[in-house]
DNA sequence: ATTTCATATGAAAATATCTTCATATCACCT
DNA sequence: AGGTGATATGAAGATATTTTCATATGAAAT
């Protein structure tokens, strides 16, 4: 049970630190998209968006509904909203300046 | 600005993913340690636990103050609590069998 | 059943992250 | 100042993660 918190932390944090699917996230925030679309936007290979989406799926921070041959990607609203700002309100109080955290 | 959040979750994340620093996170939950009773716990070596500590502190996830010639560290609970519970809700309401989850 | 558009997958090469070892620094005491 | 316990650091080798390329699968239309 603990080990499997531990586990599970691990699982999902790691699927967030890629800067690829947190560009994925953002954009799915605005609006749902498919992975053509996406690869467009963020000026990447559709493979590449492809491999990035399993992760971000498998642990249910998007959702995908097919549409004729598409595939329509969506956000986890419910648990990324409130993990982002989280964040945003770390980010703020204890990295006012943001250099400090982002420098080595 | 934007682009700034992005660049703070990656780090902020990838600082999270990773089993070491989560399972330190765990002891200092219970109770505020230095680097020497860390290393104990978790049976591993001192400059390993340190090497660790280095990003948790850096992003604001632990703090740190000194008695003696120690350096006792403790939890950021504000930030982590609310962090871990989101974890916790995410995984209980979408990974009903973590298996699923954490198998490739 | 074949073509087309959309998406997923496997495996290797490229890149990033961790761990370890040896050593440096730091605070306190004598 | 020198010694000691506690902690931090640098750099290298060891591991893990990403990216890329080529190709496979899937769904729908002709």
């Amino acid at each position: 049970m603990k080990q499997n918190l531990s586990e599970t932390c691990h699982l999902f944090f790691s699927t967030l630190s890629n800067p690829t699917r947190l560009g994925i996230l953002e954009l799915l925030k605005e609006t749902p998209m498919n992975v053509t679309q996406l690869a467009e936007v963020l000026n990447q290979e559709q493979s590449m968006i492809s491999h990035n989406l399993r992760p971000l799926f498998r642990c249910g921070f998007i959702f995908a509904e097919r549409k004729g041959k598409e595939r329509i990607y969506s956000l986890n609203i419910e648990t990324m909203e409130p993990l982002f700002k989280i964040i945003e309100n770390h980010a703020e109080k204890y990295c006012p300046k943001m250099g400090k955290c982002l420098k080595h």
